[in-house]
DNA sequence: GTCTATACAGAGATAGAC
DNA sequence: GTCTATCTCTGTATAGAC
């Protein structure tokens, strides 16, 4: 019975690991095949099996983020602080799986990359439903543009540079966002 | 006396026109010498005396960048209806040359290019600056994210896509969050 | 100043051994 | 299932003609 639930195989998962972790660190145009396959242990020929294609590598953290992003609306949904807040404070860089994927996908959007884009577009909208129930369609857009500034600022900084010195700096910046929201609330 | 005067070389501003805009259209990757020399109707050899190398053209591109920027930090701090309302105003897509140098350098720097990241960084600054005189320091930052926000979604589109359609739901938007700023001015 | 031709490296992908 | 070897294409850059 055990046996017969299907499996992740571990490669498959430490291979997409690893592209997520180059597209993070280093972009999309350093995120090769050579060097997905270095990071991940593996040879070029190995990460080829699992993944036929650089697309179909693409589909699978595509796949990866859509799963993550249900959990997170969900989430937010049940926030006790309410959606808006949890909204801010998760668009905060915090190295979470969501977050990770979520960096790394945006490195694929900028690259004209049309299914991420309409993947993003689609994760957006819930997110807007979930805060309009909260505080209304105006404001909702308000909070929601807080979020994807906070985003864009993680995505320019990437692993690169002081992360450590600007994250920290975000972080206090949420506290102004939190106050702006609990005055747009009312 | 007229022909003293330094005159900019229209050839070197076709091809660096050219590259911004396959920047935004096309993305990083694609904007290769020869799709800019194609672009901007010269050869690969005939691009290259004009920029050495492709860091030059960079460099050319984040000094319009910087020049650019100048030129609105004085008419954001001039601006009759208030800075903030013309931070978030302009933030919105308009296809002026700002907005187009602005997301091309978007696109360099998402591929980890520390120089362009920098210089986003003192112009962010910049910005902050002068809305935190207007609305203060902790509402200065909501305002910010707001328009980061904004830019983050422009960028997410290029020029592909439903540019139009969803340019003006991003205007509707700029209605709302201009709604927002002036509660958080109060 | 602008062109063509070419060198050279890196990237994606295939073939076939183990 | 994972490896090495190799093919092909594309991108950057140089050399030198015009």
């Amino acid at each position: 019975m055990m046996d017969t639930m299907p499996r992740k195989p571990i490669a498959r998962d430490a291979v997409l690991d690893a592209f997520e972790a180059l597209l993070i660190e280093v972009g999309e145009r350093a995120a090769t095949l050579d060097a997905v396959a270095k990071r991940a242990g593996v040879s070029k020929g190995g990460l080829l099996y699992h993944f036929p294609n650089k697309e179909a590598m693409i589909s699978s953290l595509l796949e990866r983020m859509d799963g993550l992003a249900a959990l997170d609306i969900e989430a937010m949904k049940a926030a006790p602080e309410g959606a808006a807040a949890f909204f801010i404070k998760s668009s905060l860089w915090a190295d979470t799986p969501l977050d990770r994927v979520f960096v790394a996908a945006t490195r694929l959007a900028e690259v004209a990359h049309e299914e991420t884009r309409r993947r993003f577009a689609g994760i957006q909208q819930q997110w807007l439903d979930v805060l309009a129930e909260e505080v209304g369609p105006e404001m909702a857009k308000a909070v929601r543009y807080m979020g994807d500034g906070l985003y864009f600022n993680a995505m320019l900084e990437g692993g690169a540079g002081d992360t450590e010195a600007k994250a920290s700096a975000r972080s206090a910046d949420v506290g102004a966002l939190l106050a702006a929201v609990e005055r747009l609330r009312n």
